[in-house]
DNA sequence: GTCTATAGCGAGATAGAC
DNA sequence: GTCTATCTCGCTATAGAC
């Protein structure tokens, strides 16, 4: 990115350099429309620059394409990762940090959610091969829940099912957006405020589902 | 479908009407690639027959898709929507079968809940439309929650939030299907025994969670 | 009702001027 | 680095023979 790049565009308010106002413009869109369904046309327009720019920043729509995905799914899955390992919180600890950076992650990047999985479903051999460095067997949360029914802290349960329902709770309800606004017939503004309610309420729901 | 027509299909051991065989395959090209990803021609070919044909028996391709799309949200909506505002179960009772039964619509179609939420998020207009008449406020549902909170059955708990609990445990799973597989390292064999095994997991988890 | 051939257009990608 | 113009191909859709 050069000084002459960033100067150009001053107009915008936003001080960002051509290849920045193109990842901005194409999460946009990748993440509404997925691979298939984005025009790169669409993406220009966003970017307010022109098409061929796009290939002189990026080779192609692919790479394009592999640069918003990366970044969608570190965001993410990083941080979660580091809180389902970490060594030093307790089960219980752990579940209430997990819920609830995963809910804030999805509420500042709701489209992420049903971005990653759509991707994950339509092209599995890809996201695969891109995922299998990110996602992990989630080891140490086994051991601990394992440990929590041994010593008789919470219920007999299943870990892998126990993991799975904190990754439902926190994540379905943004992959459903449009359809639980259609039922609820609420606006993005209430949508997002049972979100922020939700982190609390999915915690105390899971602690009251497997503690003795 | 004309006789001709079915006879003509012996070969194929099963007795499809030509219009039949498209309606097999169009649905397994769609639910698995969206309607932005799917090829006409991809549908043809998992036919055996030609392109033209798709034509001649729906005009286009949105026409074809919506037909897809329509079966398989009633799939999914109508049984769970009837069990979720019934009048002659208890709360508990409700709750058992809903999961149950959602949980075991998807086993068998395992790719319809991420093909409705990839296009409910894509084409968030389209869906609204064609689905405001099959997604209500489930009302009768509400009130039983409620209900349950005033006579101490259940604790104190938002029933939107319970109600997105319900559908989330059940329906995540599936969407996040590749993500999960790729993390556990099990075959599709082994993620449906989980699933199985996920009806009683998932009702005994809510029930204890919600329960005094 | 089913096929082959092709029209027609839209989209990704490149050439080349500035 | 950025633009306009254009190439090329793939895909939806249709025409027309059988």
């Amino acid at each position: 990115m050069t000084e002459s790049n960033k100067t150009a565009i001053i107009k915008d308010q936003i001080y960002l350099s051509t290849e920045e106002k193109i990842i901005v413009a194409a999460r946009k869109v990748f993440t509404k429309k997925g691979l298939s369904g984005a025009r790169m046309q669409d993406i220009a327009d966003e970017a307010g620059i022109n098409k061929a720019l796009l290939h002189y920043y990026f080779r192609s729509k692919d790479k394009l394409f592999e640069k918003i995905f990366e970044e969608g799914s570190k965001k993410m899955f990083m941080t979660v990762n580091a809180l389902v390992e970490s060594a030093d919180l307790n089960l219980f600890q752990k579940i209430e940090k997990i819920i609830e950076a995963h809910i804030q992650i999805e509420i500042e990047n709701p489209y992420i959610p049903a971005f990653i999985m759509n991707e994950a479903n339509q092209n599995p051999e890809f996201i695969k091969k891109f995922l299998q460095d990110t996602i992990k067997l989630p080891i140490k949360l086994v051991e601990q829940i394992q440990e929590g029914i041994n010593l008789g802290h919470i219920r007999p349960i299943n870990p892998v099912q126990l993991f799975m329902n904190i990754m439902s709770l926190s994540a379905f309800p943004f992959i459903a957006k449009p359809i639980f606004q259609t039922s609820f017939g609420i606006t993005d503004e209430q949508f997002f405020m049972l979100m922020e309610q939700r982190k609390k309420h999915v915690v105390e729901f899971i602690i009251n589902a497997i503690k003795l």
